[in-house]
DNA sequence: TATTGTTATACTCTATAACTATA
DNA sequence: TATAGTTATAGAGTATAACAATA
């Protein structure tokens, strides 16, 4: 059994990334899911249309690297909630352009506050170097 | 719309911790589920057997933090699959002390190569010192 | 025929409660 | 009553195929 080698789940980069972003998910998480009923696939739906404006569908999907079967469901609850408003567009009828309602766009202005809170508090005890070392790390291996 | 800040989903953390995980998550994945067809609960209960030898159920709960019913669920399936052998202990038979069988061995010490192996080329075109800052940042996100 | 978006389905993962059997 | 482990169930995430409407 000692013939094998010291490797250890915490010398194993997936499993560390997997842990992280759980415990980092789920402070945020909580924050939309208590205060909206968001999911996170919403959440970034509604941060791309307060971020960067009226998009269709398939803008989000290609922005967001999400695929439209979730882009289509999150739209639909973000409609029922009220957050965005679709209209189709007379040109193609096969695009809706969506945009956020008054009510969505409080909901964009708080959660971006809220996210680059939750951000700081992240990386609070970690030096000015290291988070830059951090950021491009992940960025590397997620291939952004 | 410009009058908000310049944040960015590339800034949040919690969104790159995410999608690093993601991506390095699956090219593990794809290892293990093609070669054994085995789920990740079950490549970590055989991780910690192999690793750290005969331990009971709630041994596992406890080291590799996993929730009771998912490693029942996993010694279940390993054991069907012939990975894992069940004794139940007499001094005490609500416990059942968990062993990997001669299979189950042969796939921990593949697992383990390609583990290594995966991890290496993950951070190979990183500095020694950005690896450590990496893993160190990590591993206090995780609160490991 | 190709494209936008929706619906259906299935599988993984997570979380919790209720249960069995032992102690 | 408390503990080890199982079963049931539901919610959330992911992935793919099939479909309707439009072009």
């Amino acid at each position: 059994m000692d013939d094998d080698s010291d490797f250890d789940l915490k010398d194993f980069l997936p499993y560390l990334l997997n842990q992280a972003a759980d415990v980092s998910s789920h402070g945020f998480q909580e924050y939309y899911k208590s205060k909206y009923g968001m999911l996170r696939t919403e959440w970034r739906v509604v941060f791309h249309l307060g971020r960067y404006g009226t998009l269709t569908a398939k803008e989000i999907c290609a922005r967001a690297l999400i695929h439209k079967t979730k882009v289509s469901r999150a739209v639909a609850a973000l409609e029922q909630k009220r957050f965005l408003r679709r209209k189709e567009m007379p040109d193609d009828r096969r695009h809706e352009s969506l945009d956020l309602t008054a009510t969505g766009r409080r909901v964009f202005d708080d959660l971006v506050v809220e996210a680059e809170r939750y951000d700081k508090h992240l990386v609070a005890s970690f030096s000015e170097a290291d988070r830059a070392v951090l950021r491009r790390c992940l960025i590397q291996i997620a291939d952004l």
